[in-house]
DNA sequence: TATTTATTTCAAGAGGTATTGAAATATGGA
DNA sequence: TCCATATTTCAATACCTCTTGAAATAAATA
């Protein structure tokens, strides 16, 4: 992970319907919802979902399975971590009397 | 917090430069940095990186404080935080059995 | 007060991202 | 095979963000 693929990243969480979907699907959990069910959660039209769901999966945040007709999406927390993990990096000069500084 | 304003937060730190402000001050912590030192960590002009250290501050990623001449960044572990725990809200639908699918 | 240092602001141009609706693809069932 | 369902892809348009360098502002010191 570097500044520039972190920023990607990032930037894939910078959209509110995209939001949505990551939050509608850190809720379901490992059950996951499929592609038609997120687009009426987040009250978008299904191409402007695929779009967006296209963007979180080529982020890593989000992984895919097809289940009969339907696509079913979850959620990758490890993506997640890996990201956050990755901005609070050496926090504080790594010194852990300063560590409390750092967490949240 | 709603899903348009984190999407702008996100939108703040989907940039290599201003991932790399962030990383300096995670590091640097209480001690925060100034506007020069940062230019000078980040490798950019000053007007570029003034131009980022406003986004990251209307963001409220960093606070500023001056001292002389110099202004001096620190960041704000808490607006990070904030962030991530809206990101993770009422994970795995609040289930304590399912709780570790969040964990990272 | 004039000068130096530190930083921000501004305008213009280039490049990237989102939305829409229609058309294409993929799967399962009659 | 034909049809219906589920989802993605595409092209056009509109909007937003970044970079650059020059000029403006702010504070300290001579």
């Amino acid at each position: 992970m570097d500044d520039e693929k972190a920023a990607d990243l990032f930037g894939a969480l910078s959209n509110g319907d995209r939001l949505k979907v990551i939050r509608a699907l850190v809720e379901a959990g490992p059950d996951g919802m499929s592609a038609g069910d997120i687009a009426g959660k987040i009250k978008a039209s299904p191409s402007r979902t695929s779009f967006h769901l296209s963007a979180l999966f080529d982020a890593g945040f989000i992984l895919r399975e097809r289940r009969s007709r339907s696509l079913i999406y979850q959620v990758d927390f490890k993506r997640i971590g890996g990201l956050v993990n990755f901005l609070m990096e050496g926090c504080c000069k790594g010194s852990s009397e300063l560590r409390s500084c750092c967490s949240f």
